[in-house]
DNA sequence: GGAAAAAGTTAATCTAGATTAACTTTTTTA
DNA sequence: TAAAAAAGTTAATCTAGATTAACTTTTTCC
């Protein structure tokens, strides 16, 4: 692994970690960068998940067809986040998810295989994907207290104001589904805050 | 730390790394045990949570009381679960949620400070708390996409089934508040199953 | 740059589940 | 063991948001 902006991923994690030279060349050691176009899945439902993605550049959507063919979008991935199925992922059994980008975008990619390598060579890995997971845990479990506790309007404001980035890159319906109300209804709570 | 089934913290955390006698030793050494009485609060919304804390016995909700002063569960603890406001507990900022105990509850605590100390003296146990969180993650994800796309009736069999132990113990107003649904509302969906 | 596709809007109608309120059953406790 | 409190039920009414369908605007791409 040469150029092509890896280092992000490293400074990524020396947010929560501090890792010396010699670690980070083993990190960049093993990770592959790959592009995707608009529209390509980087996971599709029912397929295993064999790399956790690291976004450099463009944005993914997690989403959940139902039995009666509904998408249902779980989260957004921009730069500097997460973007693989990790249901999937931890353990190697069909995703039940769909990982599609909604732009040009440029992951960074892990093997299981390597990860696994890598949590022994560099143990504070494990640390760094402890305290990931601890934020991406509570940030979930906020999302259901909301859905629970605030209108679809409050929600909708929420989430503008929460990650006003992915609100702009996004079209209007995926937010509707990611907010759990139809396409319409989001259109008539815009058009009220608007007046 | 002496007896009272602690040995059941060690046996959870045995099922993701495995422990030296030693290691043991230096976490029993670290915990205590606390008992409540069925109503107590382990923690209240607004306090910092300065323990996390495993269930031995008994049996804990954690739930959000919202601007209407209307409650929203979060989630049930039974016996090896965790019980803790994983939020506040990890920023050491003051918790949204209240965790309190619906039957006499033992639960084994462990300080911020002393779980820092624990992960230098034991980097594994850093895995171990990935692994839970990685779980954890998973579980409440496909929490909100069942929200999403099951109606409630369905989402109250998926519950029965997938938690039986805990749909048994708990009244049942406590699952329509799980379930982000009305108390009347759950009470007709039981009545339509029975017939 | 124009046709086709994708995205967004509007309005009428419908419905799952909320709300209210009166009531019954179960549990707790003095 | 009785009365008070907590939990659960039933039914009528209400509403946030879904659905349907026709339409407009924007984007894509030959």
């Amino acid at each position: 692994m040469i150029d092509n902006k890896a280092y992000l991923f490293i400074d990524f994690i020396n947010k929560y970690v501090t890792l010396s030279e010699l670690e980070s060349k083993l990190i960049l050691e093993r990770v592959n960068i790959r592009k995707y176009l608009k529209g390509q899945y980087v996971v599709q439902q029912g397929d295993v998940c064999r790399y956790s993605g690291f976004v450099i550049s463009g944005c993914t959507r997690t989403f959940y067809v139902d039995d009666n063919g509904e998408e249902h979008i779980v989260m957004f991935s921009i730069e500097n986040w997460w973007a693989s199925e990790i249901g999937s992922f931890v353990s190697q059994k069909p995703s039940d998810y769909n990982v599609q980008c909604i732009e040009n975008t440029k992951l960074i990619q892990l093997s299981f295989e390597d990860q696994e390598i890598l949590f022994k060579e560099i143990p504070k890995l494990e640390r760094f994907f402890r305290l990931i997971l601890e934020q991406a845990f509570v940030a979930s479990q906020k999302r259901i207290v909301s859905s629970f506790s605030l209108s679809a309007k409050e929600q909708y404001i929420q989430f503008t104001k929460q990650y006003p980035e992915i609100e702009k890159r996004i079209p209007q319906y995926m937010a509707a589904s990611y907010l759990g109300i139809s396409k319409e209804f989001l259109s008539k709570i815009k058009k009220q805050l608007k007046m």
